[in-house]
DNA sequence: GGTTTTGATTTGTGATCACACTTGCTTTGA
DNA sequence: TCAAAGCAAGTGTGATCACAAATCAAAACC
């Protein structure tokens, strides 16, 4: 019965290795089609193939086909009759239809969390406030991949605090959903010159830090509409052309 | 080359012929998971096998594999550390976030509806009203399959007017998720005595027809949360029974 | 010459198999 | 007597195969 050395040898033993994880093929393949959506490698209209995806991602079909049947359940990608599948082409619609619901579930997700937030959890948002104008500084712009997973790390941090484990996945479904048309408007913009994003997020990050759910809300539903305003002007000058040649 | 003729030919065989779809098993067993899932028949923390659905339905694991996967995505369902999946147990706190987010995105897809439903809409969910009436003079409650069925198709035809592909999927993800709470909360209700439900379905299309969104809103609202209230109750006694014992 | 037909290739779907992990029970050993 | 080891049934995961439907290109046809 020696249960105390036993129990002792594994906790030291705990504490030399690193946990190996259990994650499935499946769910590496799925992480790595959602990054590649929300970063917005696939383009609009894109049609992907189980098996292209599979030499790409060099597994078997099974695993992708299974993540792409979960992709297209929360409508990040799009099931054709032909039953092959692409990512969700860009319309003025669903433009619209997009920014107004991610404005209304991460309006109210920010809101709860402006209530709920404390001190502790404003300065981790706060910090990362500072790294973002640090990379800034740095290299002026050009890193569009960096700054867009340190703008979603910033939402989500706050989005995290709402404490809700019903909204915080839809906010998800949302950016995935938009990722693709997010992403041609952050290309745009960073050839039609720059613009003042770390402002709108100084203004939630100041909004968080006195607890004021409403200016919270309006300042996070001016940063999210920003893209999309843009991408819809760019849609419409384009439509323009369109019926005009 | 008698184009003109064979085509002829093809529309009048169309007019014959009832379509017969092309819907995969995979289609048929994720669509009959969701029906058994908002129907209630499965019990909140119930383990799900594979096997032992696909033997259920009669077909092979392979459709039911990636039908599952698709529940879990969307919250229908859940993954546990042992691979194995259940339908999610019923809590306080869950009860409180699924009503609010329903609360939020519902009620906002029948003001948007509001402003935008047509005389014949209306008239249709009016209509729908009044088969209720029948339905539940005929005979008195009991039937609550049906009666769960008809509610159903009462708020999505609402909502379906709201004209949004964004939002309605998400609802469905929300009935799916709080479908197997609703059902025992329905379950005591009828043990409990009748509630007036039409009522509240009344003053629903009552604000509708006068296109008054925040009306219609505020009574969406009240219609959502008398189950979810009556639920929070009975909870929170049998906790404090518990607690006792 | 333009349209239709044919055939080869690609693709998604479902079934089946092999393997690893879990779980519950029995057996073993102190 | 009771905890630990061992065993057996069950379960999820990934790979592979068979098949039908879709796609595309060349060939045949009027």
């Amino acid at each position: 019965m020696q249960k105390a050395a036993i129990e002792r040898n594994n906790e030291t033993l705990a504490a030399q290795l690193t946990p190996v994880g259990r994650e499935t093929v499946q769910d590496r393949v799925y992480s790595e089609l959602r990054r590649a959506l929300i970063g917005g490698l696939f383009e609009p209209s894109q049609v992907l193939t189980i098996r292209g995806l599979a030499d790409a991602l060099v597994t078997s079909t099974m695993p992708v086909r299974e993540a792409l049947g979960r992709l297209i359940t929360e409508k990040a990608l799009e099931a054709l009759p032909n039953r092959s599948v692409r990512v969700p082409p860009i319309t003025l619609e669903r433009i619209d239809d997009l920014l107004r619901a991610r404005s209304l579930i991460e309006g109210e997700a920010i809101a709860l969390a402006a209530t709920r937030m404390n001190p502790r959890q404003i300065a981790s948002v706060e910090a990362m406030l500072g790294e973002w104008d640090e990379m800034r500084a740095l290299k002026h712009k050009k890193d569009i991949d960096r700054e867009a997973t340190l703008n979603q790390s910033f939402h989500f941090e706050i989005y995290r605090c709402c404490g809700s484990a019903v909204l915080i996945p839809m906010i998800e479904s949302l950016w995935l959903q938009s990722g693709p048309c997010i992403r041609v408007a952050i290309y745009a913009f960073s050839d039609a010159g720059e613009v003042d994003t770390a402002h709108y997020h100084r203004s939630i990050v100041a909004a968080l830090a006195r607890q004021d759910a409403q200016a919270a809300r309006k300042a996070l539903v001016a940063d999210i509409s920003r893209p999309f305003a843009f991408l819809r002007d760019k849609l419409q000058s384009a439509s323009k052309e369109g019926l005009r040649a």
